[in-house]
DNA sequence: GCAAATCGGACCATTTTTGTCTGATTTGCG
DNA sequence: CGCAAATCAGACAAAAATGGTCCGATTTGC
């Protein structure tokens, strides 16, 4: 349930790029001092997100990272599944005859729909409207409406 | 988001008991040995589900667990928080001026709502529509233990 | 060719998870 | 009454995941 530290890091690099001007590389040595992440384990992580094809990096000496497509496009679901691979909701052992979770699939089924209430909800932000709702750090943002619901 | 073994242990637990017969107590050593438990793992964790209010257990010679109320109203998401207790989505550091999450409470938020989507899905199930569901184990049931269908 | 940057591992420390074991306590039953 | 069977409560160890560091290889602008 609880995302890893990668995962923070990654969502903050991603909004960081997303709030730089665009067509400008950033360098990640640069977005973890800035974001307060430790340097050489961003600089791990940022591949994974090349890799998904969220971030695109430039080699060389003044190269850098910088989004890969324009900001409405990536979900902080896609970031998530960068990060963290593919997101499995219980193991399978399949030894039993009963096939998965032993004693029937009712649960893997029930286990399996939260996950993806979970991701839907997840791929409902871009890091566009992400970014968006962020500004206002302000003290004229007081108030918020909804909150937890829990 | 991966659920632990100790919670698929406990599920598989409330199981068992939701389909034994009413008012008869097991032990756990046997539900242990014929779910495929480690013993003194499981033994461990079913006083969580006892302080939570789930489980009813009788100490002494002829004692045993036994659901504390109908499996009609023991949801999967109240077993799943009994045992891994307070899901947190993610650390809230306040470190920074922009409290949770460093960059703005946008992530936060949505997060919060991805987990209480998920946690709603699994207040949907409870026990008994999981036994329910289950049923249909095929053939395969044969050879395990006489005495026929409950 | 040098410096600045990404990239890709190997590597270690810490925490979490999983599992074992021992002992105390309760309680039915002969 | 005492024994056996059960829960209960911890200490403790092994294994896995996580968080983090470091070093070298590669690319590329100047």
């Amino acid at each position: 349930m609880k995302l890893t530290k990668a995962t923070e890091y990654g969502i903050l690099t991603m909004l960081f790029l997303a709030k730089a001007p665009a067509g400008q590389l950033s360098d990640s040595a640069g977005i973890a001092e800035r974001e307060g992440i430790p340097a050489s384990f961003l600089s791990k992580l940022v591949p994974s997100l090349v890799r998904a094809g969220l971030v695109r990096s430039q080699r060389g000496s003044s190269g850098g990272i910088e989004l890969a497509r324009p900001a409405e496009t990536i979900t902080l679901r896609a970031i998530v599944e960068a990060i963290e691979g593919e997101i499995a909701v219980n193991d399978c052992t399949g030894s039993q005859p009963y096939a998965c979770f032993r004693s029937g699939c009712a649960i893997q089924g029930a286990l399996q729909m939260a996950q993806s209430r979970y991701l839907q909800v997840l791929a409902d932000y871009t890091l566009a409207s992400l970014v968006a709702t962020e500004r206002p750090v302000a003290l004229s943002m007081i108030g918020e409406t909804s909150g937890g619901a829990e």
